[in-house]
DNA sequence: AACTACATGTAAGAGGTTACATGATTCA
DNA sequence: TGAATCATGTAACCTCTTACATGTAGTT
């Protein structure tokens, strides 16, 4: 996953170690975490393999070291891109999206539809799963247990809708938040820009 | 983490290493996964340490290995239940939510109020990153990206509305979905049982 | 007789994290 | 001049996952 992250990274521009981890942290920071014991050793096995080249820049009494994806990281990359993520993590998912920018249109929607596909099904798992829960029990002793459930699926079925919107270029603005603080996502805010 | 899921898992039943798997997949198994090459090895040092306690019983040709916890064990789980999570994953928390049902109510008040209030603080942070998002594009060549970002938030927010319901042990239904396929959350189906 | 579920493990390795070690540059 | 940030790395360790290996019990 970082490795393609990194790549992803480097895609349209090149970076030390050092700004590739505060690209990523600013960037899909809030899906994955990358620290410098992870990129530093990654980078090196990505220049042996070719997939990126280093360049040494002198800045005063020291060297900085920044690495630029090549001919052979974009196709790795892209193929990462391309393939379909069989059953990942929705942090996984996400990392993707985040570079879907760099992509047609259409290959964003097909991309996106297939992953809501597999969310339905998976709906389906836990719809069945919250039967048995709320059949299997008096409701007192399984209060707890059962709001992580209905946590689960509440968070499944926004992710359904985000899909929905998303995948045709919809107004972000439209992913509302159920209940809770309001605060932030306002039009009034938003119209601001 | 694992340890502390196998203790919960533990507390109430006698189990082998193969039935806590089962338990762990149909109950917090949407936030995490245990593979068996993490349980055998995880009960073996959970038995020396003394925490759980092993008993061999004949069934026909072949021995099964029943686990129980300890009163050592017990209160190992009950000091990472009642720890403050630093920081963790939504998925850690929600790991020790499903076992509140074996704490008092006012202690599984103060555990969700307290992690609702680093939420609300972390909303700040990703308000904060949103607006310089927002302003530092044209939101044409980072429509996916900001995608991403309006995700976090959703989930964010959701989860925050989710602690001001579960919190007060209020009714599960109100966690109603913003948006997207609303089947299987409704009164209807809910009141059958 | 065949298949599925029960049941217990190990070995290799992926994929990180944390802490340590070091030093330059920039800014107040 | 001191603190923060820039910048690069290593070593030890941890926590699992995957695949392998083995065999029993119940069901069709």
């Amino acid at each position: 996953m970082l490795e393609f992250i990194i790549l992803g990274t480097l895609y349209y521009h090149s970076l030390t170690g050092y700004d590739i981890r505060k690209c990523v942290e600013g960037g899909i920071g809030m899906f994955y975490k990358a620290s410098y014991g992870s990129i530093y050793p990654l980078l090196g096995r990505l220049s042996e393999k070719g997939a990126v080249v280093c360049t040494d820049e002198a800045q005063g009494k020291r060297t900085k070291k920044i690495y630029s994806i090549t001919d052979l990281g974009k196709r790795e990359f892209m193929t990462w891109l391309e393939a379909e993520d069989t059953g990942d993590s929705i942090e996984s998912f996400m990392a993707k999206v985040f570079f879907f920018d760099q992509l047609p249109v259409e290959f964003a929607y097909e991309k996106i539809s297939a992953y809501e596909e597999r969310l339905l099904e998976y709906q389906d798992n836990l719809m069945a799963k919250k039967e048995v829960f709320d059949k299997a029990n008096g409701k007192k002793d399984f209060y707890y247990k059962l709001s992580t459930l209905y946590f689960g699926i509440c968070k499944l079925q926004s992710l359904i809708g985000w899909c929905e919107t998303v995948k045709i270029g919809g107004d972000l603005r439209t992913l509302q938040v159920p209940f809770g603080k309001k605060e932030g996502i306002t039009d009034a805010e938003y119209s601001k820009n």
